[in-house]
DNA sequence: TGTACATCAGTGAACGCGCGTTCACTGATGTAC
DNA sequence: TGTACATCAGTGAACGCGCGTTCACTGATGTAC
């Protein structure tokens, strides 16, 4: 049964947020495509009408989802975020989470088509959190830059770690606190 | 056939070590139980002779590569190893490199079991860290075993940040560099 | 606006394939006498 | 020490299963007249 185009683009734009949800919850080779369609309420059959492969809908789901972590940076000061990040809720989070840290061990074995999606949805971040900061001197731009780099790749060494610690394990508490307090300390 | 009980030992051990790098490599949902064998010079009939399932061999496979990666630790100095931790080379070299960074996100979706292992490696570490630093005051080794767990998490998030980049990629590069800086500096 | 027809998103059965795991078998090792 | 036999690591075929992907079909949508 055909269906409507504004039906279509929703029905792409459902599979590739389900998709999304799942990929950082259970991996990339945790989900199957029948699974997938399933949870988003359709039939496997049809993926292909909408999709090349498994792999072109990961890339999608990435840039879906790191677009919304940083949606959520948008207006938020820097340390608030950061407690957010590094909180319990956060952690035990990973399907609604930061998809950077949720899927970074996966897209390190891709091929580097999805890799280039998470460079630029960092990029993109990074562009972000620079034009909070105001225009200023290149110099001062460049040291911006450097800070906003490491402050990521901290927080998201932290929650990465703690999330493979067992769940309710003091060391994965430890972690979280020790390091939001580190990285708040050195801001 | 048969086989001596030294060779037992010896091919299970193998088996351990070429999971190790393997898992590393391609993750654990990348490498199957028939490759793996084959790679150790065996057939995959026997495999479970060793290990009650390919989840107990990942545990076995996690707990030898934070060892070896901990051994690489020893008498080295601390600034040092961080030079070498966020090298180019180290990057590059995921089946090679450290279990924690390579595995993380794999073992955050593991049960328990194999987590567990994760933070037991990663406490033998920072008790190594801690031993270096000599017998203080409680409190001050309070402190020291923050700013080990603090660096830990930094550098792992660097790392696993730059290798979800494109390869050769710039950003790559920028990550890697930015923080080592950053870690030195801070040190 | 009304009718005839082409389009194509969605369906569900089917494809080959590789997965983790099991099993009957082999034959050198290790043990009991 | 020498012989007979039980053990069990390793082999390779086979198991059921779920995977990613393909395909003939359906029928409401969108278009041409």
């Amino acid at each position: 049964m055909k269906v409507t185009k504004a039906q279509v683009e929703a029905n792409r734009a459902h599979i590739v947020e389900t998709a999304s949800t799942l990929f950082r919850e259970r991996g990339y080779d945790g989900v199957g495509v029948a699974e997938l369609m399933a949870t988003a309420g359709l039939t496997h059959g049809g993926f292909y009408r909408h999709f090349g492969s498994k792999a072109e809908l990961l890339a999608e789901a990435v840039a879906c989802g790191v677009a919304k972590t940083k949606s959520l940076m948008d207006g938020v000061d820097m340390a608030d975020f950061i407690r957010h990040y590094l909180s319990r809720e956060h952690r035990d989070d990973r399907s609604g989470g930061c998809t950077l840290a949720a899927l970074s061990g996966d897209a390190a074995r891709q091929p580097d088509a999805i890799k280039a999606t998470f460079a630029t949805g960092l990029e993109n971040m990074l562009a972000d959190v620079l034009a909070a900061g105001g225009a200023r001197s290149e110099e001062a731009q460049q040291c911006a830059r450097a800070r906003a780099i490491d402050t990521v790749a901290h927080a998201l060494g932290a929650l990465v770690l703690s999330r493979a610690c067992p769940d309710d394990s003091p060391l994965a508490d430890e972690i979280l606190q020790t390091c939001r307090t580190a990285i708040l300390d050195s801001r």
